[in-house]
DNA sequence: AATATAATTCGACGATTGTCGAACTATCTT
DNA sequence: AAGATAGTTCGACAATCGTCGAATTATATT
């Protein structure tokens, strides 16, 4: 019997798990800051990746969504051949109070 | 006739041309989280480098007194052999709107 | 089955970063 | 004038980072 490949998932951490500086790590970069700043945009509307306007090949661009995802930002699933991503904004407000709207304010 | 020395004195950018990101970026280290909250914790109160217990050499410590400067988190006035520092609390809570809370809420 | 779309993975690279010891500068105390 | 105290500056080093093109994987469409 053949033995098709697994579905790509995505590992999220758990959101006690994250440290601050590990969320200001992820957010020290101009890109990922833009892509965080989209998405508080949408509105809680998932994204595909190449949905946010960025001048970096894609190989970065998944590098930077990898980085959002591993510090706890993002959350990312499989739909079709697209990837949507959301932000944690529910967990985020929770562990790290006003995080959101200081981004939001500076967009 | 003699030519004395001038004091050192350090420089500290406007506020306004504070990049977000570039704030981020300072406080993606645990050393400098650290001097953060520490300074947060004096309430006010300007403390001298070595008055803010991290493991690190007093090199190491300068260079992140001065990425923290830089990013216009502290500023900082020489008193006498030492070198007093103090939060930007001010204008950071004009600049950028809950970011010392949320630094706070973590500490 | 062949093509198109979306994104990941894999090296590779130059740049930046955190760290340190050692030497130096500035000030205060004795 | 001689020490003591507090920081800075200067290389140097390993580690991490942002970037890319090319190859790969997975899904959808034709």
């Amino acid at each position: 019997m053949r033995c098709y490949p697994a579905v790509k998932t995505y590992s999220h951490p758990a959101m006690a798990d994250i440290e601050l500086a590990a969320v200001m790590q992820a957010l020290s970069d101009p890109c990922r800051l833009a892509i965080v700043q989209e998405l508080l945009k949408a509105e809680g509307r998932a994204l595909a990746c190449n949905e946010v306007p960025l001048k970096i090949s894609k190989a970065t661009r998944s590098h930077h969504f990898e980085v959002l995802r591993d510090a706890g930002l993002i959350s990312t699933k499989v739909v079709g051949t697209k990837c949507m991503t959301s932000l944690r904004t529910t967990e985020l407000n929770k562990y790290f109070p006003g995080l959101l709207k200081l981004i939001a304010s500076r967009a």
